[in-house]
DNA sequence: TTTGTCTTCACCCAATCGGGTGATTGGGGC
DNA sequence: GCCCCAATCACCCGATTGGGTGAAGACAAA
């Protein structure tokens, strides 16, 4: 929202030099008023897309926002979140477990209670789940 | 791009209908030099962003287009995309079994090849991949 | 100090899954 | 007619997973 502003004020600030520039028709003289204008125009509407453009780019490569609410309502610890972020990668508890440098009985433990904490019991629902709430990508 | 071309000609059309307006000064006898430029800069600099707006939410609401070539090159039957399709749901074997009216070995065996076609060996390593491929949401 | 939570690990057991082999049926194409 | 392939099902086996119980150390809060 700042980042608007500041483009507005730019875009404001912008709009000052030029009507200075063709107030005093540095570089236009020879060119007619209806062409002066008409350049204005196409510029301005031109930078107006590509603000947007750009604007849009900007928040639309839909980088993800984890949920922390989400989150903190499940209970779901540190640990716990380490190990779904590797499931979801689709590694098994072996795999998990040595990323992760503990026993697969530790990642078993995790696992069953933030399955628990999920109210799902499978690893598919589980990612459907996280997904869902917005806890992985 | 059929339509932003269409879009450009009517902005062009607006463009001259707007000059001849300013040229006779039917609107803006009162106004000054430096008014009626910035007027027009700022309309068409808002007309600008509004149209870039509009052309993206009319792409954006990125709605799932099913990657028929990925299936045709992997190879994947009727049937075997029906089991993928309930396992990304998260179903179990005999929950699939249930949902598609036959046996959980049958299921197994789609389920086999799939995974052999897909090169993975997992479930939740399917989904994913299914996904990378745009075969599945 | 006691309590509670997080993290770690172990053992057990039933269910499920992954993978292999083999067989039957029905439809389409040669 | 013959062949191929999708679809269906069966059986087997080892690996993995899901779920239960228990326990120990660390650390923060009460």
């Amino acid at each position: 929202m700042r980042r608007t502003i500041w483009i507005y004020g730019l875009m404001l600030g912008v709009l000052v030099v030029v009507f200075k520039t063709l107030e005093y028709k540095w570089l236009i003289k020879d060119l007619s008023w209806q062409w002066s204008l008409s350049l204005v125009a196409v510029l301005f509407m031109g930078l107006g897309i590509w603000f947007s453009q750009h604007l849009n780019k900007a928040k639309a490569p839909d980088r993800f926002k984890v949920n922390q609410t989400a989150i903190d309502t499940l209970g779901l610890s540190t640990r716990e979140l380490a190990v779904l972020e590797k499931l979801t990668a689709g590694l098994s508890n072996q795999q998990i477990a040595d990323a992760l440098f503990v026993s697969v009985n530790t990642v078993k433990t995790h696992l069953k209670n933030a399955f628990t904490k999920l109210e799902v019991n499978s690893r598919v629902q589980a990612i459907n789940k996280l997904k869902a709430l917005q806890i992985v990508p």
